[in-house]
DNA sequence: TTGACTCCCATAAATTCCCATGATATCCCT
DNA sequence: AGGGATATCATGGGAATTTATGGGAGTCAA
């Protein structure tokens, strides 16, 4: 799965290394890098073509007029299908470069089943976020009532 | 199970051994190590691979905008997945390194499921914390067979 | 021919692997 | 039960490999 957190460099010609761990997962389960836009964050979100395909699925049970429908067809109208080169890189196309503002630095983030590309200042700015929360709420109740195995 | 309490060395390339009982625990299920920022102290948790695996299944089942999942992918991206060297070691991030204020010296903390590591002088203070916390209240009440279920 | 993209090679830094050692614990034989 | 031999653990350091990154040559299309 994508864990851990790192912070790489975006070249002029708009290459970053995807983090190694990350390949070896993709690579090791034989999947395909998909990128979209994140329908959460002002971030990118990449994933596994298998679950990408998941959510292509879930479009076909909702009600085809939609507007759920319709915003995740949209999202898929915005995915790319990557290729490494030999050294582990990809390249971000431009429109999803405008769209997470992302410029020269790019921090990405595992969790789990997919991962998030950040601009450095969106990914502070949502780090102290949940700072805060875990702050006021504390930790989340999944995590204090843990079943033992 | 993580059990016992042992203080180890951190040498310059941050790595650290983990306790050989800890090693066995972990080979004997055959099981990945991962370690991740404490949601409650200013300590590194370390646990199985399938344990972290359940959280990640958890997210999905919550609403993917609350603050619970937020906070939960937080966590896994502040998660490591580590590998030991022949000789039982592992090497502990950067960023794991500033939150738990690690510098050469850790105390690995053993607590079932999951251990615990802490810079030694937050130790002795939670240690502390813990016995003045039995001074008062005195020993907490355990129910060991839980009915419900 | 110009721009965009891909493939290939180069390199510094970081990470992993490998071997060595002292200390401690365990075994085993008398 | 003593005491030496043997294994295991925790630790150190250097060599070898990977990672991340930069730049250039070749390719294709408009």
């Amino acid at each position: 799965m994508f864990l851990s957190t790192s912070h790489n460099k975006i070249d002029l010609k708009c290459r970053v290394s995807i983090p190694a761990a990350y390949r070896f997962f993709l690579e090791k389960s034989e999947e395909q890098l998909i990128l979209f836009k994140s329908l959460q964050f002002k971030c990118l979100e990449g994933t596994s073509f298998s679950r990408m395909q998941r959510y292509i699925n879930a479009i076909d049970e909702l009600d085809a007029m939609s507007d759920e429908a319709f915003v995740l067809r949209m999202m898929m109208a915005d995915s790319f299908e990557t290729k490494f080169d030999a050294s582990g890189r990809i390249v971000i196309p431009e429109t999803l470069m405008n769209f997470a503002d992302l410029s020269n630095k790019a921090v990405f983030m595992g969790v789990g089943d997919s991962f998030y590309i950040w601009c450095p200042t969106e990914y502070e700015k949502q780090y102290k976020k949940s700072q805060k929360i875990l702050e006021e709420k504390g930790p989340p109740k999944l995590i204090l009532n843990k079943k033992t195995e």
